[in-house]
DNA sequence: TATGTATTTAACCAATCAGTTATTTAACCG
DNA sequence: CGGTTAAATAACTGATTGGTTAAATACATA
C-alpha cells in the first residue's frame, strides 16, 4: 500500500500496464458493477482482484460506491484522458511516420511497372493530417 | 501468477509510468542523441540511464544504433500510437462525460440560482454528440 | 600498444508488486 | 440474535523494479 509519491500520470500509466487491469477497465466501460461480477472471468483470488482495483482507484480510474454488501465500481474516464493528453504530444511523431509509409507505397505503386491487369492507378492525394483530426 | 512474456502493451505502458522514461522520450521527441546526452538532466548513475533506456527499448519505444564509440537513441513512435489505439476505444466515455459537464455547467448559469441550497437538478437530455470534431 | 571515452554488465540492495490463504468487517435477512 | 453474502484487510512469499558501485566492453586516437 503505497502512499503516493509518485505523480498521477505514472499512477495511472502503471494501473493500465497489466491485463487484468486493462480488462476490469473494458469490463466497466459496458457499466458499474460488483467486485464479484468483476471477480468472475479471471483465475485469482478475490484478494487478488480487489488489490487490481485498489491500483486503479489509486489511479483515479474508477470509483467505488455502496449497495447494500457490494462495492460497486465505475471508470473514471478523467484519468484516462489525462493520459491521452500526454500522448497528443507525440501523435505528430507517428502520423508523420504514417505519411512517410504512406509516401512511400505511392511512390513503389508510381513506379509499379508490370502489373498485368490493373492500370497503374495514382493513389489518392495523401492528406496532411492523417487519424484523428485536431 | 501470470508470469513470462508481458504483453507489447502492457510493456509500453510499464515503460510509460516512470518520470524518468518520459522525459527521456521528451527529449527524443526532438531528435536523435547519445546516452550521456540523456543522461545530462538527470541526477542518476549512468547505469541507471542504460536500465531506463534497456526498458523504453524493450517496448519498442526506442532503437539504438551505433557511432562510434556512441550509442544514439531514437523514439519510435508506433508503440506510443499502439498505446493510443487502446485509449481510442474509451475515448468516447470522457468526451459523454465532458459533454454532461458542459450541459450541467449550461443548466447552472441558465438558473442562475440565487439560493444556495437548492440540490442539483439532474442532468438535462443531450442531444449534440460533441468532443472532437471530424 | 596504451589511454581515454561511451556505454553496458555484474552484483548487490531496499522497496514495491502480484499473488496466496486466513481472518475480519459490513450489510442484509429470518 | 445468528447466519449468509460481499468485500476488505493481514500476513506472508517470490519476482520485479529502480537504484547503487565496481568492473568489463567497444571504439577511437596517439
Amino acid at each position: 500500500m503505497q502512499t503516493a509519491p509518485t505523480d498521477r500520470l505514472s499512477a495511472t500509466f502503471q494501473a493500465l500496464a497489466d491485463p487484468t487491469r486493462r480488462a476490469i477497465l473494458a469490463r466497466l466501460a459496458l457499466g458499474e458493477t460488483s467486485v464479484s461480477e468483476l471477480a468472475k472471468p479471471f483465475e485469482m483470488s478475490m484478494p487478488a482482484v480487489s488489490k487490481h482495483l485498489k491500483v486503479l482507484e489509486h489511479a483515479g480510474l474508477i470509483t467505488r460506491s455502496r449497495d447494500a454488501q457490494m462495492r460497486p465500481c465505475k471508470i473514471e474516464a478523467a484519468a484516462l484522458k489525462q493520459a491521452d493528453d500526454w500522448l497528443e504530444e507525440y501523435r505528430r511523431l507517428w502520423e508523420q511516420r504514417l505519411d512517410r509509409l504512406e509516401d512511400y507505397l505511392q511512390t513503389v505503386q508510381a513506379k509499379a511497372p508490370r502489373d498485368k491487369e490493373t492500370k497503374a492507378k495514382p493513389i489518392k492525394a495523401k492528406e496532411k493530417t492523417r487519424g484523428r483530426e485536431k
